[in-house]
DNA sequence: TTATATGGTTTATTATAATACACAAATATA
DNA sequence: TATATTTGTGTATTATAATAAACCATATAA
């Protein structure tokens, strides 16, 4: 393990996999704003890398069909009594 | 697959992860608070399922070693280019 | 070319997450 | 038991995410 993964990056990456799948689905960012209830400024903001919170995380999250995959992983976590069994 | 995952539920599991994590390296609210440059409000508030930012829960993630993990995954994700895949 | 749509940016305002207190109720420890 | 620790809750304030409205540059289409 060289180089451990900052919160920025994560947010970076987050940001760009909402745009990934929004060109996915050729929606423009307006779109996606209108359809979560969200104005166009929120949803170039977190693409953009920049904190948002957790329920215009979530909500993006759910219109892309990740929720259920997000939510399994955490019970998988929870339920991984081991920290080190990860690795 | 009968009943979705709701945002709801997504931040309740957060919030108990973070619980269950902390209490595995018996730590209070108080001490994860300082230690991540939080108030224990914050903290309290997570755990119990509310609305919180991204800052706040990547911090906490980090704090538990999971955020190669989550980068890692959402890297996956970015790389899966036809969602169908996944299940 | 002229429109039209999209993404990036700015400003001002509103909503709310985060903070800093305090205090009571549980929970653990002596 | 009593004492200390931790958690849950409340209030007021501050910081900031979210909103709404413009404006411009670029790309795309007519």
């Amino acid at each position: 393990m060289i180089d451990a993964v900052t919160i920025r990056e994560v947010k970076v990456q987050l940001g760009e996999l909402c745009k990934q799948q929004r060109q996915r689905y050729k929606i423009s960012q307006e779109d996606l704003a209108q359809e979560l209830g969200l104005s166009r400024y929120t949803i170039q903001k977190f693409e953009n890398g920049k904190n948002a919170t957790l329920d215009t995380v979530l909500k993006i999250a759910n219109h892309f069909n990740l929720l259920e995959k997000l939510y399994q992983a955490l019970k998988d976590l929870e339920n991984t009594n081991d920290i080190n069994s990860l690795y």
